[in-house]
DNA sequence: CCCAGATCTGAACAGTGTTGAGATTGCGGT
DNA sequence: ACCGCAATCTCAACACTGTTCAGATCTGGG
C-alpha cells in the first residue's frame, strides 16, 4: 500500500479511521492526536491540516458516528414486521444496544455535545425518532394533542437508559435483559403519553442541536444558549 | 489562614473545594491536577499523598456531590406539599434542574461513572427514588406488577433528560420550560408504568454500581461486569 | 515544463500526570 | 522535655501531550 509517499492519499479519512480504533481499545479519552497520526504513519502536525485541532477531530468523528447510528436506527426499524408501537420499540432496543455494544464510542459521541448547525448528520436519530411518532399519530395510536414534543420524551428515556448503562451508573448482565428492559422503559412511556389529555396551553417546545437552517430564519432574536441562574 | 505553614492542615478537603470550583470555571475537563495544587498553595506531588492519582480525585469528588445531589433530591421531595406523584415530580424537577444550573459539575459526576462498592455515597440519588416508588407502591398508586425494577425506568427517563440537556443535544431556552418538560416526562412516565400488567416472569433486575455489601454476600458467584458480544 | 499551493516533516514550546529522593513538621512514648 | 518516627510537603526530573512554524516535498493546472 502506499505507505513510503509523502503524500498520503486520504490522511483525513485514515486519521478519523485510527480515532475510532483508538477510542474502542483505549477509551474515549485514552488516546493522543500523535498515537493516532502515528498509527497511520505521519507525523503529528500533518493532522493539523486538516482538522483544527484534537477537538474538531473528535467533532467530526462524533458526526460520522452519529449519522451512523442513525441509519441503523432505521434499519432495525425496517427489518421489524410488526406494526404501530412495536417499531418504535425496536428503535429504542436499537439504539440502547448499539451503546451498550459499542460503549466506548458511544461515550464520545454522546459526550461530543452540539454538533455543528450546518453538519449534515443524516439520519439524525432524533429525526428518525421524530418521523416514526409522526407515523404513530398519524394512524391514531398516538393522540394528537400527546404527539407535540413527544419525541424528546421517548428519546430522554431512551437516551438515559443507554447512558446509564454506558457510564456503569447502572449494570445489567445479560445482553438479552438490557433488550427487556428497553422494550418495558419504551412501552411504558409510550404508554403514558398515549394517556396525554389536552397540554397545557405553554407546553414548551425543545430544541436539538443540530437546528437547521429553515428554524433559523424564523426567529430572528438571538436565542440565549444559557439560563441565568 | 494558615498560608505560610509547611502543612497545610486539611488538604484533602481543599483540594477537593479547588477541584469542584475548577470545573465550575473551567469545565468538567478544562483543568489540571497542578493547577488546583497552585490554587490551594501547595506543590504538585502533595496531592498524591492523599489521592493515587488524578482520577482518584475526580472519584472523590464526584461522591462528595453525589451524596449532596441525594440530600437535595430528598429534601425537594419533602418541601413538596402534594401526596403521590407530586412528590416523584417534585424529585424529577430537582434533579434536572441541578443539573442544568451546575452543567459542568454535573458532566463530572456523571461521567465518573461506578462510584467504589465500599463508598458511603449516601443518600444515593437512585436510592432516593427506590424510597419513593415505595411508597407510591404502599399508596396503591402505583400497582404491585409494575414496582419492581420501576425506578430503573423513572431514573433512566429523568437521568436522560438531564444529561440531553447539558450535553447540548437538546436545548430548552427558559428554566420554567425546563421544568414543565421534566413533569411531562416524569408524568407520562409514571402513567404508562400504572397502566402496566402482568410482567413476563424472566424480567431482570438491574444493579446499581453502588451495590451494598449485603447484596454480595448472597450471590457467592463473581458477577461479570461486561456483555460477551 | 514549471511553479503555485496543498501536503507533510522536524524541531521546538509550554504544560501535563507521575515519580522518587530528600526536607520539614507534628505526635506518641519514654 | 526530648527523641525518633511517620506523615506531610518540596524539588527536580521523566515521558508525554497539544500546538505552532519554518522549510522540505509532492501534485495538478496553465
Amino acid at each position: 500500500m502506499a505507505k513510503a509517499r509523502y503524500h498520503h492519499g486520504d490522511l483525513r479519512e485514515a486519521l478519523l479511521d485510527a480515532a475510532e480504533a483508538l477510542v474502542r481499545e483505549r477509551g474515549a479519552d485514552g488516546w493522543s492526536l500523535r498515537e493516532a497520526s502515528a498509527r497511520v504513519g505521519v507525523s503529528p502536525s500533518a493532522a493539523y491540516h486538516h482538522f483544527g485541532s484534537r477537538d474538531e477531530l473528535v467533532r467530526a468523528l462524533s458526526e460520522v458516528v452519529l449519522a451512523r447510528l442513525g441509519s441503523h436506527l432505521r434499519a432495525a426499524m425496517d427489518a421489524t414486521s410488526g406494526h404501530g408501537a412495536e417499531r418504535l420499540v425496536a428503535c429504542g432496543r436499537a439504539y440502547v444496544t448499539w451503546a451498550v455494544l459499542d460503549p466506548a464510542v458511544a461515550r464520545l459521541v454522546f459526550r461530543g455535545g452540539a454538533t455543528e448547525p450546518q453538519s449534515a448528520v443524516s439520519p439524525h436519530p432524533h429525526d428518525v425518532l421524530t418521523t416514526e411518532l409522526d407515523r404513530l399519530a398519524d394512524t391514531g395510536l398516538l393522540p394528537p394533542q400527546a404527539r407535540p414534543g413527544a419525541e424528546f420524551v421517548v428519546w430522554a428515556a431512551i437516551h438515559g437508559l443507554a447512558v446509564l448503562l454506558i457510564d456503569d451508573l447502572v449494570h445489567i448482565d445479560d445482553r438479552r435483559d438490557v433488550e427487556l428492559q428497553t422494550e418495558r422503559l419504551v412501552s411504558a412511556t409510550l404508554n403514558g403519553l398515549a394517556q396525554e389529555t389536552a397540554p397545557p396551553a405553554d407546553r414548551p417546545l425543545p430544541r436539538t442541536a443540530h437546528t437547521q437552517r429553515v428554524a433559523q430564519s424564523q426567529d430572528a432574536g438571538p436565542s440565549p444558549r444559557t439560563f441565568s441562574p
